[in-house]
DNA sequence: TCCATCATGTAAGGTGTTACATGATTGC
DNA sequence: GCAATCATGTAACACCTTACATGATGGA
């Protein structure tokens, strides 16, 4: 009796192009490029740095380190710990960064957007104005901590010495655009809310 | 031998919040609320008028239905046609009507955020200026597209005439609710793109 | 002749979320 | 004594995407 290891390899058409795009794989080598890390580092990375933009639960972390191990582009270490469970710390191999490098270089796929807030909002004139304005308050107080969110990431980065600033470089850059789009987006949301509201008044 | 219907309702937890928030559902129930639509109608509305908040191909706008029938959320009925085939309407029951309405004033969930382009932006630092210039390039294109269509849609909103004047007064708020957002990340997507040219060239 | 539109679906597989399981240490 | 943190994972399922299947009509 054997056991039977499946070797999972990104797989690719004709046109060299990847069939199935599978972010968080990418995500994940990309942190691993920068430090080796374990899971439970990747999971804080995320919380820190990458929430806004893309998130993981735990489960899908460690079994998508456990698929890029199976396809050797990444390798691990058990790092024995005394006080506390022991670790198992992520490397790229040269296969992991070739693949990471191809991913970077592709073009981003156009895929469809999500967004069930402006959905339900679609939907609103089928209600009352009453549930409107509710799901605009709420939107409006998460928009407000998003945005401190982001102040909080700015200060971050401005008074961390930048080690290796070109990663820093568009870590600020995305920062920025996703804080211009949260303000943006409050912007609409208050000016409904106080026409909502007159209406309302009147 | 009989056939076991399969009777999928909604399942609630005592907190009477929905477990699985199936967007999808949803959206069809309040496209049908509107008007009874078959399949291809609501594929139709979709790309119409939701595909910048959310979309959906064929296959799940179908099998959704199914699932929908099945539950007893909406009703079919079939029109016969000769030179065209045959439609399959779906119109909304009361149960159909009254799940519509919890969904409406249900809170948004909160869910992860995914963005495919500021996900990869930011990995940026790991490649040469060049790729992430082409990304910004091809970026700041899909901007300008998407916009491009908010105006059309402005236009339509502005000359039709409103037959449901609040139905169409959320959608216009989307609308620019959306468009403020691109508007502000083409802002921040052509800053970028000149400030890294410009370093470039020295 | 070839392609787009109308119209409805099935099958398979990839992706993402929730719930659950375990267990020691450190700080309040 | 209780909760939070450290640390790794499995199982089940819900959700989404791609590919495929069918077949008539009408226009370029």
């Amino acid at each position: 009796m054997h056991e039977e290891i499946e070797i999972v390899t990104p797989e690719r058409d004709e046109g060299n192009e990847l069939v199935s795009r599978n972010t968080l794989r990418y995500i994940i080598l990309g942190l691993l490029w920068a430090h080796p890390m374990s899971g439970y580092d990747i999971k804080q990375a995320f919380e820190r740095a990458l929430a806004s933009y893309w998130n993981a639960g735990n489960s899908q972390i460690y079994t998508t380190l456990k698929h890029l191990s199976q396809a050797h582009l990444v390798e691990s270490e058990i790092i024995v710990q005394t006080a506390r469970p022991n670790r198992k710390v992520y490397r790229l191999t040269e296969a992991g960064e070739a693949e990471l490098e191809h991913w970077l270089q592709e073009e981003v796929p156009a895929r469809f957007t999500k967004d069930e807030f402006l959905t339900k909002l679609f939907f609103c004139g089928e209600t009352s104005d009453e549930i409107a304005l509710q799901h605009l308050h709420e939107h409006r107080e998460s928009l407000r901590t998003q945005l401190a969110h982001m102040e909080w990431a700015r200060q971050q980065y401005a008074t961390r010495p930048a080690r290796r600033p070109r990663l820093l470089e568009y870590q600020m850059l995305v920062r920025e655009y996703k804080e211009a789009v949260l303000k943006a987006g409050l912007e609409v949301t208050e000016r409904a809310i106080q026409r909502i509201e007159q209406e309302h008044k009147e």
